[in-house]
DNA sequence: ATGATGATATTTTTT
DNA sequence: ATATCATCAT
């Protein structure tokens, strides 16, 4: 095939010279640096398709990473319509999504019990916090945060306890030891955190010869979004996958890398030019995103940073609007010129869900929140808890993976008194000590505690007999007192009844039964309060999900229950509901990422918070907070707005800050500052003094913002039709008085509503509390 | 086992 | 200001 006929294809009708030139290149290493919005989706979901087409590259013989599971369904998509073809056999997904499947696969070469669960950063978090108290470890001077941290951070390097240097450091040494008591619990409990799936997989292939190879054969093009936050383990992953013959496309831009903190090393982009020295380089530099203005400023202020590979982005589109930079004598001022600027935005026929609100902290919402709700502005804001994280949810889960695995100490610890069943802290605490003074699990340990209990050459099933019980050492009667031990064999012969009941059902039936046997749910329905009667709605749900779950890959050996629970940790999936409804968004910085909006004002544009206090220091963490700075201006499409105040409320303190030293980056020539600088100083009084809809404007900077007071309560209609509830709607509640509603999620009976009162936000059955429409 | 009290710390977050 | 968490008293 010649180049021309190439160049002729329709696959490269609609992109531009250097989209072409990376998707149509030839079969080799392909390093593509994509500016924000220079449209690298497109690159990679094209250069996919070209490889199917022309170069007769099966489907099947692609792997397509990502970082979160959206990126990956977003480009599974595109590849689908683009190809036509719905393609199962196409390998696209996270790092952890791809290295968790192998896992799956290659149980017992990688070490691991068929039935490993992965556990989240919550549970992992409390095992830490566990191991800490076995090793007598005061937590004062050894947060469990900080070793939980230590030992993820070493694994990211692929580092094993043994393979840690202490030189006699107390720090590294103390930490080293919980990293090796952590091992050994996860291996027991066949437990995988996020940071193992990786490093597991890593080293899968690295002493299996016979599987790497089979996967070096298969993937002989690997694509890579996102390159620039790859930390250590995902690189040293790639490479050894990619081995001698396999080809790279990797996509980043080293000015959008804003998760170094964790991990993320943009330095990897420099080293992959360095480690496959074949590779071509193409910039992508035309942004199809924001206006001229928009991109020249974010290009100033970006150059501000010295470690940058270099690169210039440009448009062929409008000058457009000057920023606009607005200084506020208060965080609520400005809170409420940012609304002001959105109505104007609706009145003039946009709609909400374009506009976006960025800030550099989520303590910074509330502020922006009130201002919203006093304008009766739905928003949304993105980045709460997840369904799958809610403790009722979790409790839930953790019975299913003691079921699973009944040596799952995280989940055995967790419910083993959820609901209350008199096996209280000292019952615990001497179980604990048992079981890691014998290295057995919790559940073991429970089993020899009680095993005069049970009749002699009796079993338990569960019972692992290569453990040398050391029962005739110590009687169990001195353990623990007759009492607890009663407790404790209930509970057990509790799990090993509802895992034989359960045994030949299907997963939701199981969950169901699960629920009702083990008394979750009647404890959580003891709770007639709002919160508890939105987490039995919880609790339904998620045997509602486990109705329309459908596993992703039919293995002969698949549990669905492991499948489910696997499926659980790693896509706790955000509910998309609201996204339909026309609301405001608000989001941190990071979480814009990737993201675009015709109009985005960001917000607490001071020293001290943007960048932030604890980031200013060094001059690495300054350029990532520059680097943040840059991705939340690309954001923007038409309009930009950056907004700070004098005086801010922070931490209980008022406190005054200067402007961001990046607003002054900003070349003056792009900048029109916001002149209502408020002389309103009690607004009370005052009349409408700026060009636009004041009545809104004036009252909310009153000291006192109270939703009680400032609304008549004649006109309540009782009627109680659901529909009725849309986002920003005040309701009366009998209790809790007036509030606005901030969410909803459910319908008809099931239907519940987040609602913000004076006191507080709370979630209510729309059913059972009693809400007048105001 | 539950609720009240006090101490403490408050960037960013996906998997 | 507020949220979380441990400790203590009930």
């Amino acid at each position: 095939m010649t180049a021309q006929t190439l160049l002729d294809d329709p696959l490269l009708d609609s992109l531009n010279d250097a989209q072409r030139a990376a998707v149509s290149a030839p079969c080799d290493h392909i390093l593509v640096l994509a500016g924000a919005g220079s449209g690298k989706t497109r690159v990679l979901v094209h250069r996919i398709a070209w490889l199917a087409a022309h170069e007769g590259i099966s489907v099947d013989r692609i792997l397509a990473v990502t970082f979160t599971n959206k990126a990956a369904a977003q480009m599974r998509g595109r590849i689908e319509s683009m190809l036509n073809t719905p393609s199962q056999r196409l390998w696209v997904g996270t790092f952890h999504g791809i290295a968790h499947r192998l896992l799956r696969l290659h149980w017992q070469q990688a070490g691991l019990p068929q039935s490993f669960q992965v556990i989240d950063g919550d549970d992992q978090l409390r095992l830490v916090r566990r191991i800490l108290k076995n090793m007598n470890l005061d937590e004062e001077r050894w947060p469990a945060k900080q070793a939980m941290w230590f030992i993820n951070a070493q694994k990211e390097e692929g580092l094993r306890p043994q393979q840690i240097k202490s030189e006699g450091d107390l720090f590294t040494e103390t930490h080293k030891r919980v990293y090796q008591q952590y091992e050994e619990v996860c291996q027991t409990g066949g437990l995988v955190d996020f940071a193992e799936i990786l490093l597991r997989s890593y080293e899968l292939w690295e002493t299996q010869p016979d599987i790497l190879q089979h996967y070096q054969q298969r993937f002989i093009h690997i694509l890579v979004d996102e390159f620039q936050d790859t930390n250590r383990i995902q690189y040293r992953w790639l490479k050894i996958l990619a081995g001698a013959s396999s080809k790279l496309m990797i996509v980043g831009d080293d000015d959008q890398s804003i998760y170094s903190w964790r991990g993320a090393k943009a330095e990897h982009i420099r080293r992959f030019t360095q480690d496959f020295p074949s590779a071509q380089t193409i910039r992508l530099e035309q942004n199809y995103r924001s206006t001229s203005v928009i991109l020249d400023a974010a290009n100033a202020v970006i150059s501000n940073n010295a470690q940058r590979l270099g690169k210039n982005l440009w448009t062929q589109g409008k000058k457009g609007e000057p920023i606009t930079v607005y200084a506020g004598f208060n965080d609520r001022d400005e809170a409420a010129f940012i609304v002001r600027q959105i109505q104007q935005w609706v009145n003039q026929g946009g709609e909400r869900r374009e506009t976006a609100i960025l800030y550099r902290s989520n303590a910074q919402s509330r502020v922006l929140e009130e201002a919203l709700l006093d304008a009766n502005m739905p928003y949304r804001v993105y980045g709460g808890l997840r369904f799958f994280e809610r403790a009722e949810i979790k409790d839930a889960l953790a019975y299913l993976r003691l079921i699973a695995n009944y040596h799952d100490d995280s989940a055995f610890d967790r419910i083993v008194n959820t609901p209350a069943r008199g096996i209280g802290d000292a019952t615990l605490n001497a179980l604990r000590e048992y079981a890691h003074t014998y290295s057995v699990s919790l559940w073991q340990a429970a089993q020899q505690v009680c095993e005069p209990l049970t009749l002699p050459g009796q079993t338990l099933p569960g019972q692992t007999q290569t453990q040398e019980t050391p029962a005739n050492q110590i009687l169990p009667k001195q353990i623990l007192p007759t009492r607890a031990a009663n407790a404790l064999q209930n509970f057990l012969t509790l799990i090993l009844d509802i895992t034989s009941v359960t045994q030949n059902m299907a997963l939701a039936e199981q969950t169901q039964y699960m629920l009702e046997k083990s008394g979750l749910l009647t404890h959580y329905r003891q709770d007639r309060s709002e919160k508890g009667l939105a987490r039995v709605e919880n609790l339904e749900e998620l045997v509602n999900a486990t109705h329309q779950f459908t596993p992703e890959f039919k293995d002969a050996h698949a549990q669905p229950l492991t499948e489910f629970l696997s499926h659980v940790s790693l896509e706790s999936g955000e509910l998309e509901a609201a996204e339909f409804s026309d609301c405001v968004q608000l989001m941190t910085l990071h979480s814009a990422k990737g993201l675009e909006f015709p109009v985005v004002f960001l917000s607490g544009m001071e020293e001290g918070l943007f960048p932030h206090a604890m980031s200013a220091q060094k001059l690495q963490q300054l350029e990532e907070e520059r680097r943040l700075c840059y991705v939340g201006m690309t954001r923007a499409m038409t309009k930009l707005f950056l907004t700070y105040a004098e005086a801010r409320r922070l931490n209980g303190r008022e406190m005054w800050q200067r402007p961001s030293r990046f607003i002054e980056e900003i070349p003056e020539e792009f900048i029109t500052k916001a002149s209502i600088k408020t002389k309103i100083q009690r607004p009370v009084y005052t009349g409408s003094r700026s060009t636009h809809a004041s009545h809104n404007a004036s009252h909310h900077v009153s000291h006192n913002t109270n939703y009680k007071a400032s609304y008549p309560d004649n006109n309540a209609n009782h009627n109680s039709d659901h529909e009725q509830l849309p986002r920003g709607r005040r309701v009366r509640h009998p209790h809790f008085g007036e509030g606005v509603i901030l969410d909803a999620e459910g319908s008809g009976e099931h239907m519940r509503v987040q609602v913000r009162f004076a006191s507080g936000v709370k979630w209510l059955v729309v059913n059972y509390a009693k809400l007048t429409v105001l």
